[in-house]
DNA sequence: GAGTGGTCTAGACCACGAG
DNA sequence: TCGTGGTCTAGACCACTCA
């Protein structure tokens, strides 16, 4: 059955689906449209909830609720081995680093396999396109790979872009293992990446390995499912030699 | 700054970790944490929302709100082309196929490269461990690929069973290509899945291309973030040799 | 029937942003 | 200062589950 909030939530739906309020249009404020609907300020604002989650409208404190302009898709290639650093970056896709020393917690441990506690260097990158921020890559290099806290390449926003320092330390690339999961924004990255906690998010934990099978550096990608995607491309392997011409 | 229900979510959070309440245990009344933590109903529910959104918590109406019980997770295996249709499945997972006859929507017709309207065979997969709904996958065939509403073959929760179809087409797998995203559970996907629609999922759409470049599959999975995860493992081109053994 | 969570109310007060 | 959304209250009533 179909409460009073879900009504007011379809009703409205349709009239933006009808750009009554055309997209980066304000909605009438929640008192105005609580008593268009004859409904209490709390029940409105739960149908507006319905409406935020499904990323249709954006609120913004003090100011009013907005029908939210559909963002610019960026795109993640997965499965390219990029040893020498020369990744395949979104055009006007602007990106920043910063660095820092970190100790090894448990998952960073076993992902790494170093000790607890070992000090590792932490490249934070942040990407933005027309000032929204895009994705968020945090990679960890153990201090093997390279002397703690030296500069990153930044030819890259996803943090693929470690080719010289395993050369460096003459270490060789071997393989790249991508996972890719789905869940909800931390506090923490809500902030970075100024979206809502409620927000679905595209995670990537990425480990590059060498040739001995140790794990030369991890990275964590964080995207949001509402302006990112990642794509896979699988060649039979008969017709690879004719599809890479 | 905190808020009163942020501050009663860290204190359930922290009873939870602290295994007060373990995995599959019922929480008190609302009522009663309400009177514990000396806050009226509406802000103690919405204490409980955020450790519902966070996925600690279940609530189920009419009997109480209980610790989740971590469930175990599975694993989709991307790149892998199985022409012959011998996919990798996850041992005691269990899936169910029913197909039916669709018109191709604006999204699929553009998808598969055939006119709107068109005729499609739609299969649908659902997979479940232990009673608990953990994937829904569903797969679009063209007519030129195999007459309508055919059995699958049901080798592979995943959908990507159909080689023998395309060999009897007389058409031969050349790529697939895939795409990942993340975003919210749909309210059909929802109720399938057994799911709330605040819960995150990982999408994959996939489109099997043969020779000559024509779509002949295309399939879309929805993987609910809290039980499944997809991997992907790229090895350097070099190397390739000694570590498919 | 007893107890649970789900919805809804009418209003108070606070925090934010803009003029 | 004003209008906005954000939080919170105290309680009513309904829907669900189980004994």
């Amino acid at each position: 059955m179909a409460t009073r909030y879900q009504n007011i939530a379809d009703a409205l739906r349709r009239r933006i689906a009808s750009e009554e309020w055309p997209p980066g249009a304000r909605l009438p404020s929640e008192t105005q449209l609580a008593s268009q609907h004859r409904v209490s300020g709390p029940t409105l604002r739960s149908a507006l909830d319905v409406l935020e989650t499904e990323g249709l409208i954006e609120k913004r404190h003090g100011i009013g609720n907005f029908v939210r302009v559909p963002l610019q898709r960026i795109t993640y290639s997965c499965g390219e081995i990029s040893a020498d650093g020369q990744a395949a970056a979104n055009t006007a896709l602007r990106f920043s680093v910063s660095s820092s020393v970190v100790e090894a917690e448990r998952d960073l441990s076993s992902l790494l396999g170093v000790p607890l506690g070992a000090p590792l260097t932490e490249y934070t990158y942040v990407s933005r396109l027309d000032r929204t921020p895009y994705s968020l890559a945090r990679v960890y290099l153990p201090s093997f790979v390279a002397p703690l806290n030296v500069p990153a390449a930044g030819r890259s926003p996803w943090g693929d872009d470690f080719g010289d320092r395993f050369a460096e330390a003459g270490l060789r690339l071997s393989s790249v293992a991508e996972r890719f999961g789905a869940r909800h924004a931390t506090a923490k990255e809500a902030e970075i990446l100024h979206i809502s906690i409620r927000t679905s998010v595209l995670t990537v934990e990425r480990t590059s390995v060498d040739e001995t099978g140790r794990v030369i550096a991890a990275a964590l990608l964080v995207l949001p499912g509402d302006r990112a995607e990642a794509v896979l491309t699988t060649r039979a392997k008969r017709e690879e030699a004719e599809w890479s011409r």
